[in-house]
DNA sequence: CAACTATATAGATAAATATCAATATAGCGC
DNA sequence: GCGCTATATTGATATTTATCTATATAGTTG
């Protein structure tokens, strides 16, 4: 009796023998950055925050919390979020003045997003 | 009697009348573009589909699929599906040349971005 | 300290995502 | 057409995310 069912056993009388001519590719990618940049990347990957990092930007100063607010059509809870997600990604910072937060936008993963965007070739 | 309960009432009397100095700023990105521009982004924000950016970036040629896979620790269907949230998102391309099916990276979303980023001050 | 303000956190829920196993599709060689 | 191959799709499931309402925190004013 055989023990392996008949339908594993690969039949390989008919294999063809080419394959796709591969290529030996050496990453630059290292798997500790990608996970690094590609966290910066998706707290950047939300409409709302897109535009929350393009209002901060454009401010002379750092922005008030009071002030970005006037932008969405968001509850309070849901900026302070989204805030909260750029703000752990190192993407901006803050700073308290009595009752109100400051932001600002802080370039240094911004660059290194850049530079490796420019390395795919864009 | 009063329809409003007591407690959603406000007690302005003791309000202070200070404010935070609002600027006024010109956001300079609108929603379509955030829109877009953050899809893209969206794509890009997994570290499997950023080594892959890598990878298409790295080689000579178009690249094989049968070469991306073995770069990682992932399933055929897993490979095939980032494959496709890239293609999808416009920034990588695919040509079928009998069993093979070749990708290469678009340039053009990706630079894109990097506008995007530079004027975020990255 | 009491009333008020600005912002943050907690908790709930609906929607999106990553992964795998199983299956489908379609090209190639005999 | 048959048997094989490379890649894609489907379906299931566990995890993550965006948003809201409700509440908490903490600074300010009088």
């Amino acid at each position: 009796m055989p023990t392996i069912p008949i339908d594993q056993i690969r039949d390989t009388s008919q294999a063809p023998d080419i394959s796709c001519e591969p290529q030996s590719i050496e990453p630059r990618l290292d798997t500790e950055t990608a996970g690094r940049l590609a966290a910066a990347l998706k707290a950047l990957s939300h409409p709302v925050r897109l535009q929350m990092m393009d209002i901060l930007s454009r401010g002379e100063r750092q922005v008030c919390v009071c002030d970005i607010e006037q932008y969405f059509e968001l509850t309070q809870p849901t900026i302070s979020h989204h805030l909260k997600v750029l703000r752990e990604s190192g993407l901006i910072e803050a700073e308290q003045k009595g009752l109100w937060v400051y932001y600002y936008v802080r370039p240094t993963i911004l660059a290194e997003i850049k530079e490796l965007l420019s390395g795919f070739g864009g």
